[in-house]
DNA sequence: AGCATTTCTTACCATAGGTCAATATTTTTA
DNA sequence: TAAAAATATTGACCTATGGTAAGAAATGCT
């Protein structure tokens, strides 16, 4: 069983290019940390609920969906050492259609509160990344963006199913799996 | 001319809903803020080059664009009483593609520093704005984001030109163009 | 006011990606 | 391990949007 120190010295290192703070500081953090277990495909948050909880993923892995007619999109994906939140629900602390959903069996180590310096890295954090989705979304191809997710994070591609990742670079899982055919002709 | 302890008011109604802190904090944000002044078309920010600036705009518009084969993506739409920036390249201090163009002749009022609260305040507010952008690019139509912008952000559509507000939603001009007679017919 | 430039619209054809339905494959469960 | 369920692929067809080119309308400039 992982130790809250422990947990301290993977934050610390996993978020040292982004978060530039001491070892203490992310211990002290860590030391609140409450451990929560989610089976594969268990509800971590539900459709209409308030997120309470900033998520550490220590193993497994999380999908944050938005539910349409007969499908769902997915609008984040988050693997092992890094985090997961609804966390625009967590923010203004109202509920949210976004529910966030076990991907695998996952242990997180969660916290209801956090300090200034680690909510501002957070943020900053998302907002980069959720901007470069923007950009990609009106810049590249289905095909390129299918390229640059297997490039950067092909970690996802041994965990989440093709439907979800289909749906996260905004295409069906029919013209994901024709896409991918092409690519490898 | 506007006074910067009247801006520190603006600036404190204006964020309010989001930023909890009192006048007086807005007020000393205020009194070492920078004005700057650009011409319609004029570059405020280019590409390659790292922001050094948040600006709150206090009249006029900007504009934050990617370059692309002959054309150019709008990546953001700013208009008086909202900040503007690089904030990708602000946040990193390192150079991006993104470049920032006022789109009237406008009146900014600028800061290079900033305290905790207020980068923790901005950050939060501008992921929950691409994460919503990312949203709709995911789930609605090319119609359906038109008229979420329209009636949520009318007061572009006498500021802005329609290609940029085209590339904004994520379709050519031409296809605005025709979708919007659609709507009127 | 008149010319130049930019913006907007329209028409025509091309294409990426969607929908639906069937089948194949993999994973889960009993 | 067999059946059931979920996931992935494929095919036929369709639709929204893109590309190009031209003209109309608006805006800016001298």
């Amino acid at each position: 069983m992982t130790q809250y120190t422990d947990i301290g010295k993977q934050l610390k290192n996993t978020f040292d290019p982004y978060i530039n703070v001491d070892l203490k500081l992310w211990e002290a953090f860590a030391s609140k940390l409450q451990l929560r277990q989610f089976k594969k495909n268990e509800i971590i948050k539900e459709t209409g609920q308030t997120e309470h909880y900033i998520n550490f993923i220590a193993s497994g892995s999380i999908g944050n969906f938005i539910a349409g007619k007969g499908s769902e999109t997915c609008i984040s994906l988050s693997v092992a050492n890094s985090f997961s939140s609804d966390y625009y629900s967590f923010l203004n602390q109202k509920p949210s259609i976004i529910y966030s959903r076990a991907l695998e069996n996952s242990e997180l180590y969660s916290r209801s509160a956090m300090g200034v310096w680690i909510g501002k890295a957070i943020a900053e954090q998302l907002f980069m990344q959720r901007q470069q989705i923007q950009i990609d979304l009106l810049t590249l191809t289905a095909e390129e963006r299918y390229l640059k997710l297997l490039s950067e994070k092909p970690e996802i591609f041994q965990r989440v199913s093709l439907k979800h990742i289909a749906s996260y670079i905004g295409v069906t899982a029919e013209s994901l799996s024709r896409l991918r055919k092409n690519i490898s002709l």
